[in-house]
DNA sequence: ACGTAACCGAGACGGTACGTCGGGTCTTGAC
DNA sequence: GTCAAGACCCGACGTACCGTCTCGGTTACGT
């Protein structure tokens, strides 16, 4: 349920309220004061909680953002995620890419997120975490709904169904994180139908 | 020439000899501590610089590294680069991608570029820089072999080259910098065909 | 027991050790570097100690130094001072002015009563600790052994003590930390005698 | 003219108008910022002033405020200071001495005067000159008035000058710089008397 | 039911780095 | 060659946090 990575004192004994104050102060900070100014002692003191108690259970600042993002993202819903399957898939892609964008371009959302990316990049172990726990259900759900079209004659039986969520998500991501560009729902339809596509000209119509 | 945004000093009484030192100095450091250790006090301290003369010049540690990046691209060469263009397009973007890899995991850049990565993704105004003089020349480079593709019929003709780069080289940047999968020749094989076929069925062979 | 004056810590977690360290440190360097060179940060890495640590506690460097001669005062006795009283106010006057020279003429101890004079004579509130807690003891030993004298004639009945003994150590302090005259012994001898006559003439023999 | 120390350029060449300049800025700042915020750069900038032409001519901060006091005592007057002489000599005293508690307690001399007497403290050169171009003039000229006195009869012959002048101004200077006391009209009234008096009874009345 | 051992809040501590100020030196261009 | 201007190297300032370390107090087990 955490990112704890080395031996860490009884579990059973550990206050679950100053647990939740602690992930919760985290998230809030980092919309409120930003990434940047962002310290273990402003957590503490917005947590109402002595400093150690982050010490003990975290090992540094970043596990601490992972768990309030996975903190987050559980309180949501106790099952995996899923992606909308009208049978369009085309349709599908550009709709979920749209919500995603709407999501990027809310600051309430972007500080956060970017923080936790950001860490993740400096941060190999985190990465692990992050993989396993936050983006590696998120990934199965979108390679199911790949697969699914794949059922449906939608898309190419032999296709590496990982590199193609990355082809589809990578261009967003990429945007959104570097600021190479602005991120409109014009953007993402174009970004779907050219993954659909290909770069290659097509034989026939379509 | 750098990064600088507001106003500074008089640019004619700047000595040369310590901005180059500071530069050389905060890459190296960056190579040699990494991110998170990278102090502007180190920096000064290395290039046997005031911190003041840091200050004076820079706004932020970021700005610092974007020029350092900067000096290292602009002694390299002075002309805008450019793509290998053999005439047969898969074949150059596998070698370029393959090159790309491996100086993504030669720890000697690896470092380096997450910081700049990072520092980019918390400050909109060094982004634009970063967009303006490092990433603009190498993507126009990037959109250039793929118009020259187009011209031999091996592009389709209406495709959009922006979206096409960032589908192309998107998926390798994001696995590099959120370290969700290994980063391999075969990898990005496979990426550079299934971006030309693209997800659907093609309807005659390949 | 310190100069403190404005709202401060818990004392009662406050480290002894460091304490100690710091004002034994502050009259070191004082002895070896001089005033003009004493810093905090000197003192705290003299001290192995945080530079917090001694702005926690005090306001200011001059509070320091004056701490650190309380704690010197203080550990050479428990009982408040007193001067020799062997009957002849003359002769002990003479004695304690000609040890107190022997020590202004020691720069082991010039530096450090010199850095703590210009310190109270710049700072009202270190003024006042000063006189309550430094000179105040000292003054009344002065008076006492005045006041002894008067009782057994050989002072007027109706002498204003406090001008008396300033009129006593005040050449000499003058002429110390304002350097204008040689301090020996011969010198306090005169303002001993001087003191005690008067400038005026006396009638009869003397 | 000044109290420089070593060798310094040309004087020739010395731009008279500067020189005033800085010694008046260091004058004002004293009185308007106070000595631990006095600084050669603010100084510099006051007077509309390169550093380097502070550095070329003065070596220290208390030679500047040295030279501002000088200036000004020469611009009051080009003769020798003279003491009131109306033939009382203990009616001379308690006016003079009034007048100085008076200079004592007024702001706009106070910060100057400590400045200048704890730059004297530390500084030995300073010291020897601060004796013999404003300290000098100023004793010779209370030593007269109690050679005058002394050629009437109201002090003994035999009184030691120096000695006599310290005793009366010692107490005075000493409660102003170590603010040992309060600096009132009643309170040097009762130094004079005092002194002229001395500590051991008069056989006779008075 | 009652120690006693852990967690907890609080916060002092030794440190590192921050960003700023000023010291004293050096360079530039005007006079 | 002096001067105004100001960049430079350097050292110290006072502050913010780091991660470690006590210090009571309050749980919550284990006997």
């Amino acid at each position: 349920m955490t990112a704890q990575r080395s031996a860490t004192p009884d579990p059973a004994r550990r206050r679950e309220a100053s647990r939740r104050a602690i992930l919760t102060a985290a998230f809030d900070l980092l919309q409120e004061v930003g990434y940047a100014k962002l310290s273990i002692e402003g957590i503490a003191a917005r947590a109402g909680v002595g400093k150690q108690t982050i010490y003990r259970w975290w090992p540094s600042k970043g596990t601490v953002i992972f768990d309030a993002f996975l903190m987050l993202s559980e309180g949501a819903a106790g099952e995996p995620p899923t992606l909308p399957d009208t049978g369009d898939l085309a349709a599908d892609l550009r709709a979920v890419l749209r919500a995603t964008v709407v999501e990027m371009n809310d600051p309430r959302y972007d500080q956060p997120m970017r923080a936790l990316a950001t860490e993740i990049a400096h941060d190999p172990e985190l990465a692990a975490a992050y993989v396993e726990r936050l983006d590696g259900p998120l990934k199965e759900a979108k390679r199911e709904r790949l697969r699914s079209a794949q059922r449906v004659g939608q898309l190419a039986e032999d296709l590496d169904l990982d590199v193609a969520v990355e082809m589809i998500w990578g261009p967003v991501l990429n945007r959104w994180l570097q600021r190479t560009g602005p991120l409109t729902a014009e953007y993402t339809d174009r970004v779907v139908t050219t993954a659909l596509d290909g770069l290659r000209p097509r034989p026939s119509g379509r």
